[in-house]
RNA sequence: GCGUCCGUAGCUCAGCUGGAUAGAGCACCGGUUUGCGGUACCGGCGGUCAGGGAUUCGAAUUCCUUCGGGCGCACCA
């Protein structure tokens, strides 16, 4: 709706104008300032110039009113250009607000160690990245949902002693000495029984099988991940495993030439050349490749697939780490500008006001899955989807847990399902509603249909300016008009009902599209 | 110390391509239709947009600076 009416100031005026919604309603629907910026060109007062801007749009059609107001331009879209347009997002269901654009992204997120159930952080990661995957598909990018498996090196390693040791701890009551790091938790346990039962009590005892256990554990743990993810409506389409990489290593070393170098018998990454602090060491003594090794023959593999862009979302505590990776691709003749690192900040629990402490077997990890447990899937993306991800956050649990208005989730499901019980109570037809014409509205029912029909312009700023939490922030807002006219308006048994109902089937269609957005059914009945 | 993200109502957060009177939810106080779901609606209370400076018609928004907080600063992942 916007671009249709940007279109025509940009003919107008030969350059992309400044639309904004004004506060005030009364206002009109769109309103620019581009008389202020004018006004210093073309030596005349700003009010002057609105004014001749405002009559010289008398003839068009999309308008009903063009008026200046202190040096403001103010556009009052037209009855029948709404109604049109509000026909035509009706029949296109579900692929409202979708387009048409053009390009391939490879979005990684999630990517978490497959030594370990996701924790809350990871929740986060994964909700912002599922969003901005569903956002962007829905605009027509050909969007590529991946996961990095860290399958390879210490932490690989830590896993097969820490489960060996949890089994012997645990299940054979055996005393043993921890080392300094180790896993801990529930599911080690649970694994370790799982081994008992497969290879035996002796295989928790043999350090030579160490390894074996790591990797057969390795794959139990990410099934059990993609489960969880699953739980929240996340889904990848292709797993990359860091192993499964390196026989590409001595191509990819050849390929970063100058970019590298060896230096007391290890290879450094010359990154300090292109804005890291210092260089890197790509392998060690020992001939052992470091974490960053892997991330380099990874990214080299990525580029290689010849995306058009690619998108990482990372935890906060990663960020040191884009200058080096970028450094990697430029070395390996890519442009690295391509690479658009996102990073999710940390989270915090609350319950009651108080941090929320998780049992003592999972540590002082606080699970996904608990969480999930506790306050359902959809809260949970609801959540995470409506702060910014580059603010550290806080919430609280039992808020979250509310079936009322302090419960956006409850608040937007409540306003589709009102929407839908109307639908079902009256005697009118789909044809017969669909087939009236929205004209001789009051101010609140043009509000409400010029709210419901901004979904499109949301869904682009959200994907386009990264800041998945405006499709949340925009639903509430609709919902929240939504329920103000439902309280005001009565609707079945008037004569406006056919026409009325058409509004609200807008209004609903915007809904259920936005939540699904989301990763969120639309409930019909609550 | 360096880098980075942040600082908006008592709390949790929006608003930041510079624009009209700084918003919402929670909390607290008080109201509401004989009308389709009160899981709703309305009103009140509450602000030095951390402090200071700069830019200009105009700054919560841009820039500089001080203070305060999170997260990094590995041959760990």
């Amino acid at each position: 709706m916007k671009q249709r009416v940007n279109a025509l100031l940009r003919d107008k005026f030969n350059c992309d104008v400044i639309l904004e919604k004004p506060k005030d309603r009364s206002f009109g629907h769109f309103a620019t300032p581009i008389a202020f910026s004018l006004a210093k060109e073309l030596r005349k007062s700003p009010m002057a110039i609105a004014e001749e801007i405002a009559t010289s749009f008398n003839e068009s059609e999309m308008f009903s009113a063009v008026e200046s107001v202190k040096g403001y331009i103010n556009f009052r879209l037209s009855e029948s250009f709404l109604d049109e347009y509000a026909s035509w997002a009706l029949s296109h269901g579900d692929q409202f607000g979708s387009s048409d654009k053009k390009g391939s992204i490879l979005l990684e997120f999630v990517s978490a160690n497959p030594t370990g159930p996701l924790h809350i952080g990871h929740a986060r990661g994964a909700v912002y990245g599922d969003t901005m995957l569903r956002l962007g598909r829905h605009l027509g990018y050909d969007i590529t949902a991946e996961y990095y498996v860290n399958d390879a090196g210490n932490q690989i390693d830590l896993l097969g002693v820490s489960l060996q040791l949890e089994g012997r701890s645990s299940l054979l009551g055996e005393s043993v000495e921890w080392p300094e790091k180790y896993y801990r938790g529930e599911y080690l346990s649970d694994l370790a029984k799982e081994v008992v039962t497969l290879f035996g009590e002796e295989a928790l005892r043999d350090e030579s099988r160490q390894k074996e256990l790591a990797l057969w554990a390795k794959d139990k743990i990410l099934a059990l991940i993609v489960e969880d993810l699953a739980a929240i409506n996340v889904h990848f389409d292709t797993f990359v495993g860091e192993a499964s990489l390196y026989n590409e290593w001595d191509r990819v070393m050849a390929k970063m030439g100058e970019g590298v170098y060896q230096n007391e018998g290890k290879t450094f990454i010359r990154s300090s050349d292109l804005g890291d602090d210092h260089d890197r060491v790509v392998v060690r003594e020992d001939g052992r490749p470091t974490y960053l090794a892997g991330d380099i023959i990874y990214h080299n593999q990525k580029f290689e697939r010849g995306y058009d862009d690619y998108i990482n979302i990372w935890g906060a505590d990663h960020h040191g780490y884009i200058a080096r990776v970028k450094a990697a691709i430029s070395f390996l003749g890519y442009d690295s500008s391509k690479l658009e690192v996102l990073l999710s900040q940390m989270v915090s629990l609350l319950k009651d006001g108080e941090p929320f402490k998780m049992s003592k077997r999972a540590g002082t990890v606080i699970l996904m899955s608990d969480v999930v447990e506790e306050i359902g899937a959809e809260a949970l993306r609801f959540m995470f989807a409506s702060k910014k991800c580059d603010t550290a956050l806080e919430f609280d649990i039992e808020e979250l847990k509310r079936q009322d208005s302090s419960n956006p989730i409850y608040y937007i499901q409540y306003a589709h399902a009102r929407i839908q019980t109307l639908i079902s109570k009256s005697e009118k037809s789909m044809d017969e509603i669909m087939s009236s014409h929205l004209h001789g509205l009051s101010a609140d029912a043009d509000g409400l249909l010029f709210e419901a029909l901004l979904l499109p312009e949301i869904i682009e700023d959200a994907f386009e300016s990264r800041q998945a939490q405006k499709v949340p922030d925009y639903l509430k807002v609709l919902a929240g008009r939504l329920h103000k006219f439902y309280y005001d308006t009565r609707i079945i048994g008037t004569e406006d009902e056919a026409k009325l109902l058409k509004l609200l089937l807008v209004v609903a269609l915007s809904i259920k599209t936005g939540l699904s957005l989301l990763g969120i059914q639309a409930k019909d009945r609550m």
